[in-house]
DNA sequence: AATTCGTGGGT
DNA sequence: TACCCAAGAAT
């Protein structure tokens, strides 16, 4: 059963016109708005996957600065890309950029693919990526339904549909479809997203500042504060993990490179021991049986608590020094102080690195 | 379809 | 404090 949301008598016109006039007049000066680049909306649109304007806009200026071209990114190393995205978390985005960069020099010429099937194909580049590159960049009445989309138009069009759940993203996407203006498909699209960021916020929306509030079922019956609609995640578990500063005879500190998939895949980290299997006394036959290396562990510097999506790290962060014995396990290396500057960290190892810099000073 | 994947700011 | 939330994609 197809459900239509879209009343039959509604002022379609009106309402783009209304939408891309308060755009063009109010929207935000942004970095990744300065021009229609492809390749600087494609990144701009990496960056802002789940991720906040004010929190992008530092990166998008530095990576930018790096990497100006799909070429210079398609050439770089994966470390030196994994630094520039250092603390900007979904650490896949820098991966899977890269890779589709690459893929855009080998297969067409350096340029990104305006048409919605090539474009789709690329690696990070789902549903709402690709709908924003072409109507952004290329001006193509495309949709491109993002979490502020589906509450604007959960709103606007009382459509009561869990936006948690995937099949709701294509009841909005068919509703773009539409209404979206085909004069300016950019700023319709941007409209609704800066709608939802400025006015028509998750709590407390602006109604009454509203450029569309006269075209709002949810302000006409006073739903604003009901929709949409959205489940709430389940908990997060908890995992302990003692967090091993260990330092050699050289004044280096032990770091490995963490798997290249999955959490915080291919960035680095000192080694961890699970608390949940293991403690104090038996941490040093562990540690020996990994990585070949007998440590004595000093003290504990620092307990770290490390919040992520959907689950939390609390660290116990412990100054140890080498004994005896060998490194024999590839990801894991001693490094200075100085050429850990180099290599990237998750924020949960960031926290932990003014105590190695004094334990190595 | 449900989980996994980060982080920082708002309330 | 403890949630909730953000211009989602991959599996």
């Amino acid at each position: 059963m197809t459900i239509s949301f879209l009343p039959k008598q509604f002022p379609i016109h009106a309402f783009q016109e209304a939408l891309v006039s308060w755009f063009k007049l109010e929207q935000r000066d942004l970095p990744w708005r300065k021009d229609q680049d492809p390749y600087k909306v494609w990144v701009s649109e990496i960056m802002l996957q789940q991720t906040k304007v004010d929190t992008v806009i530092p990166y998008f200026y530095r990576f930018l600065d790096k990497f100006p071209t799909p070429e210079s990114l398609a050439n770089a190393d994966e470390q030196e890309v994994l630094k520039a995205w250092e603390g900007l978390g979904y650490y896949s985005r820098a991966r899977n950029l890269q890779s589709a960069v690459k893929e855009v020099m080998e297969n067409y010429g350096g340029k990104v693919p305006n048409n919605p099937k090539e474009l789709g194909n690329l690696k990070g580049v789902g549903p709402y990526t690709k709908g924003a590159i072409l109507s952004i960049a290329f001006g193509q009445p495309e949709p491109a339904v993002d979490g502020n989309v589906m509450r604007v138009f959960s709103r606007i069009f009382k459509v009561e549909e869990d936006i948690a759940k995937p099949k709701t993203r294509k009841i909005h996407e068919d509703l773009v479809r539409s209404v979206i203006s085909k004069e300016d498909p950019s700023a319709f699209n941007q409209g609704l997203m800066e709608l939802g960021a400025l006015i028509c916020k998750p709590r407390n929306p602006d109604c009454l500042l509203c450029p569309v509030q006269e075209y709002c079922m949810a302000y006409e019956q006073g739903l604003e504060d009901i929709l949409p609609i959205k489940t709430k995640a389940k908990s997060q578990r908890v995992e302990p993990y003692a967090a091993l500063l260990i330092k050699n005879e050289r004044n280096e500190v032990l770091v490995q490179k963490r798997p290249e998939k999955g959490l915080l895949a291919n960035l680095y980290e000192f080694p961890m021991a699970s608390l949940k299997d293991l403690d104090l006394t038996t941490i040093p036959n562990w540690f020996y049986g990994e990585y070949g290396l007998h440590i004595d562990i000093i003290q504990k510097e620092t307990v770290v608590k490390h919040v992520f999506s959907h689950l939390t790290w609390e660290l116990d962060a412990y100054s140890a020094t080498v004994q005896s014995g060998k490194l024999d396990v590839g990801p894991a290396t001693f490094c200075s102080l100085k050429d850990l500057e180099l290599l990237p960290f998750p924020v949960s190892h960031q926290k932990l690195l003014p105590f190695v810099k004094t334990l190595l000073t």
